[in-house]
DNA sequence: AAGCCGGGGAG
DNA sequence: CTCCCAGGCTT
């Protein structure tokens, strides 16, 4: 590894009067604060920017302080939630609040060391709110700088195991203690990622790093990061059952752990192959009394192919929580269950 | 080091 | 289809 002060340092400018001057508008660039920025960090942990934004107003107008979100039912914290998916964050956000106002008055710790003892916060969501908002000089490595970083150095082999993520954080962490400002420097590489140096076809034109970028000196922009093989994805079938009385449909709450954990559902149940009508009335945690399919579909998830086998049941059963379609949006259900409610509204 | 945790968009 | 996304936690 050659050091090259001069040339980190007429990086991290180019970097930096890019952001000047190109970056985006967000809502949370529009006022900065450590709750603010917990919001949008936390909801943005692999998660597109364009995403984020169907969420992060509403949930502010929810929850302004950090000491209202703290005071809020982990219930609400979820329903604002839903459709975000990786809901474990909203738990993690809300556990956040509540120690920031048990054991620091409230105020969000300011250095990135006090803000990774935090639950939800690791290395990475620390560094981005201690530099963004307080300028600390700390670095900080995401999907966008990984690959940004790798093409720079034109580092081929390893971006994403132990060692190449060792050598990102170590870049990183060099070329921003050359920074005249590490906010701008630590967002503009974000940014730089996400809007020229994208995965696919890098808009190397645009780029300010063109000139000190070794992959396009050796033309392999395309090559690096070497794509990472994901996870597997196990077909799973979900037998939802949409049990109705007197414009009232019966949920169940989901397990603590695993998938959507927490949230709510119609009585489901989980199967590695699809079950015949008299096996489902069997195992379904409701004494069913009726039965008959409605509708199918299919929903992925990282790690699931999972299909929706929908059917209309009647029981007998009056325990239970029973709600009505007003009540039932109140509560955090995931995306295929709500769509299994737009079903049972048409039946 | 590898698995788990959602959902949607790009190509 | 595949790959990716302002990752963190658990085992």
């Amino acid at each position: 590894m050659i050091r090259n002060p001069r040339r980190d340092r007429e990086i991290t400018r180019k970097v930096i009067r890019w952001f000047e001057a190109d970056a985006r508008e967000l809502p949370w660039r529009r006022k900065r604060s450590g709750y603010r920025a917990l919001v949008a960090e936390l909801m943005l942990q692999q998660t597109q920017v364009a995403r984020v934004l169907e969420y992060y107003d509403r949930f502010l107008r929810r929850f302004p302080t950090i000491r209202d979100l703290a005071r809020a039912d982990e219930q609400d914290v979820l329903a604002q939630w839903q459709g975000l998916g990786y809901y474990r964050r909203a738990r993690h956000l809300h556990a956040a609040a509540r120690a920031v106002v048990s054991d620091h008055r409230g105020r969000l710790p300011r250095s990135a060391a006090e803000l990774e003892k935090l639950p939800g916060i690791g290395r990475y969501t620390a560094g981005a709110i201690a530099s963004i908002v307080h300028d600390e000089r700390v670095p900080i490595v995401d999907g966008n700088v990984t690959r940004v970083l790798a093409r720079l150095e034109g580092r081929r082999s390893s971006a994403h195991d132990g060692k190449g993520q060792a050598a990102t954080w170590q870049t990183a962490s060099r070329l921003v203690g050359h920074a005249a400002s590490s906010s701008r420097f630590n967002e503009g590489l974000m940014e730089l990622g996400a809007l020229i140096c994208t995965p696919r076809q890098p808009n190397c034109k645009s780029c300010p790093l063109a000139r000190h970028c070794r992959a396009r000196q050796h033309h392999a922009q395309h090559l690096i990061p070497p794509p990472k093989p994901g996870p597997r994805q196990q077909p799973v079938h979900h037998h939802a059952v949409i049990v109705q009385r007197k414009a009232r449909t019966l949920l169940e709450q989901r397990p603590a752990t695993g998938l959507w954990s927490n949230m709510w559902q119609v009585p489901t149940l989980e199967s590695p192959t699809p079950l015949s009508g008299e096996e489902l009335r069997e195992h379904l945690s409701v004494p069913l009394t009726h039965l008959e399919p409605v509708d199918s579909f299919r929903h992925q998830t990282t790690h699931r192919r999972i299909t929706f086998h929908v059917y209309l049941g009647r029981t007998r059963l009056r325990r239970g929580t029973w709600c009505t379609q007003e009540e039932a949006a109140s509560l955090p259900l995931s995306n295929p269950q709500r769509r299994i409610l737009e079903i049972a509204l048409r039946a």
